[in-house]
DNA sequence: TGTATTTTGAAATCCGTTTTCAATATCGTG
DNA sequence: CACGATATTGAAAACGGATTTCAAAATACA
């Protein structure tokens, strides 16, 4: 596995696409980042030292990210698009707390492995899948009982 | 559990709401319909049969039919919500065929126990999850091979 | 009935995402 | 280095689905 700010460069190279400043400070800003922030949040963040730089580059930037594979975009159906770093090809799937957003990350190969049968038994090809376990951390359960 | 029709009249009378003949209509529509439509896609179907009721109509009652359990709120990330029928209690996943949008339900209780398990590790408690399994179904894989 | 209350449908609004566009920057070539 | 072709930028507009607004209509309780 390539780095990714290498990975990024091909990419462009290989897209004829050119290598700008706001694109390299938003890839620098990126794999610093706390991941799944939304790209909102993302913006948000990055504006405090770099208030030059739209919010239609960074979204175009992320797409880019995405493209070339050292982003991965996610979904939690709050209605906002979050990205992850992505970690080469190991899948991993998430635990998101409902009171505080605090995302946990875990990988279970048992799991994987019973998906395949379930594809199997029903003649899917699988491409991609998603598991998210939504519940509360342990800092929120006292507090929000309910 | 009672029937669709008794859970949602219940419901209407514990709330104070109405019993309208748009209400009675969309629920008849909803408990036929083929799952996991849209409410776009709803609307138009049932807009053939009921030209007069409107798309708001049409929302608001699915929004009613979720809180008061006959139907379950699911988003495979399109971005658009869908509606199936709940059936009780038991938790369902699926599979979601990326070329046609077909969708096939499973249930597998060893998937769940893990999760329990995995909930436990991290010291979490689960209130729900998701699991999707994008892929091509058995008439896709010919057709769309890539 | 009568009247308070809820519901309706059309249109407007919301809110995150994506596109448009004119000005600006990049970069291959001479 | 300078030119010209091409891509990129940021602001603002457009988009698309979900949700709300509002005045007219329907419901339901007394």
């Amino acid at each position: 596995m390539k780095n990714p700010e290498q990975q990024f460069l091909d990419y462009l190279a290989r897209k004829r696409l050119k290598i700008t400043s706001q694109r390299m400070i938003i890839l620098k800003a990126f794999l610093l980042q706390k991941s799944h922030m939304s790209t909102e949040d993302f913006y948000l963040q990055l504006r405090k030292k770099h208030p030059g730089i739209g919010y239609a580059t960074v979204h175009r930037t992320l797409k880019i990210f995405s493209e070339c594979g050292i982003a991965s975009e996610r979904n939690f159906g709050d209605g906002q698009m979050r990205f992850e770093v992505s970690h080469g090809n190991e899948h991993h799937d998430h635990l998101v707390c409902t009171a505080c957003g605090r995302i946990i990350e875990f990988e279970d190969k048992q799991i994987e492995q019973l998906q395949r049968e379930i594809a199997l038994q029903h003649n899917f090809v699988i491409k991609d899948h998603r598991l998210e376990l939504y519940g509360l951390c342990i800092d929120c359960q006292t507090t929000h009982q309910q």
